[in-house]
DNA sequence: ACCATTATTTAACTTTTGGTCAATAACTCC
DNA sequence: GGAGTTATTGACCAAAAGTTAAATAATGGT
């Protein structure tokens, strides 16, 4: 039994309908059908794992799993193609742009930073096969993670450093990272707790809880930088 | 191909031995193979994932794949016996003491319950199988979290006020927890980053460079406290 | 030294699963 | 509306992987 496979599931109900009596078959074009079945593996490999089976997916997807075959090579490509697509589709240039802008103060800039960089990673496709690809071969992983050395800690680093009225020339020594990475890591667990271990993480009582949490944690961060590093 | 699968896994070199020319059938009594096959199916599936070959596990052991069913009915069960006892091995009744010890600081305790808490949780066998076990049926996982939820948190949270002169009295507020899982979201990530994502994340000039940066981070995690809940 | 017990292996079975290929049929163009 | 293109399917294959049963042999007791 293949890694989180639900028994149950994909079974076609309603066989007494008319379209079960005489099946159609519907012709899509390469592009479009390419596509849809994709997206489909995203979200499928994000559920059960790359080692979820091809026949499952395609089930989901109401074709055959040969027609897969017809489209990608081996499962092997597909899944590539799954880590790309979903690798390339979440890094945004323009954290970069908005953590160099002159007109923020390093407060600003951290809390814009986080409250989007928490809503297009913090997702379930991207944290999920972020965390299988840490588990396997880190393909993914590896290029994630060089982005947010080489991109953003830098710059997050100095504006804690602006923040505290500290000269930004020497580079960030480790103690600075692994504080950052502090606060980093404390809100990549969000993502963690929300979509790996299940959990809500929010009450209903206020409507932007999840906001206001990292709001309290940069603000906490900050001001004990200030205290750590003077 | 399975899940984090070595192909080269285990093979068996110097065939020219005398006892591979006549192989000798070890005999063990029962309670001491058993251990042994749970002792290596943990280590296996912490690596590999539950959908690890069971051919694979027991080629590391010297053994047949068939003699694992002599101790365990199905695969399943020996991956609910490996579930069991990774759990129940890691979890330390001595946290709760340690935190209700009437002659420690917060911040002493704090230190001595996190320093202790990285060193028996963050290992390799436990992080990876509680994502494992989170990635798919959450056996473990909620276990796990039940018990820091009801046993640790609150005293945690207590430790916190006293820190910060507050009352002790009413429940733990939303606020206060998200803020306390900030701190401890950051201490597991670094548990995240060592053996899923396979960096090393201390260098080597400090010797004890993690506790430094655990102390740190509970430190600024007080001091903020005491500002953010004044 | 022999016997009974049972740990361990060998061989075989079954289901699963990635992958191939020829046959089928939906769509487009003339 | 007929023909060609090709998206889609059904039948099939082979290797992988969980599981079973019978045969073998190491060990302990007498």
């Amino acid at each position: 039994m293949s890694f989180n496979e639900d028994p149950t599931f994909g079974i076609r109900k309603a066989e007494n309908l008319a379209e079960e009596i005489a099946p159609i078959r519907r012709r899509m074009n390469t592009a479009d059908r390419k596509r849809q079945i994709l997206d489909g593996a995203i979200q499928f490999f994000a559920r059960h794992g790359i080692d979820g089976q091809l026949r499952n997916l395609t089930k989901e997807l109401g074709v055959t799993h040969t027609l897969l075959y017809h489209y990608f090579p081996t499962k092997e490509a597909l899944i590539k193609e799954v880590y790309k697509e979903v690798f390339e589709s979440r890094w945004k240039p323009e954290w970069e742009e908005l953590l160099d802008d002159k007109h923020l103060s390093p407060e600003e800039k951290l809390n814009a930073f986080y409250l989007d960089y928490t809503n297009t990673v913090l997702t379930y496709d991207f944290v999920r096969i972020l965390i299988f690809s840490g588990l396997s071969d880190h393909s993914i992983s590896d290029r994630f993670f060089e982005l947010l050395r080489s991109r953003l800690l830098p710059r997050l680093i100095r504006e804690t450093r602006k923040y505290c009225d500290r000269s930004t020339k020497p580079k960030p020594s480790h103690r600075e990272l692994e504080f950052l990475m502090g606060l980093h890591g404390g809100i990549f667990y969000i993502g963690m707790r929300r979509w790996i271990y299940g959990q809500a993480i929010y009450d209903d009582s206020s409507p932007n809880a999840e906001q206001d949490i990292i709001r309290d944690r940069i603000s906490a961060y900050l001001l004990s930088a200030k205290s750590l590093f003077a």
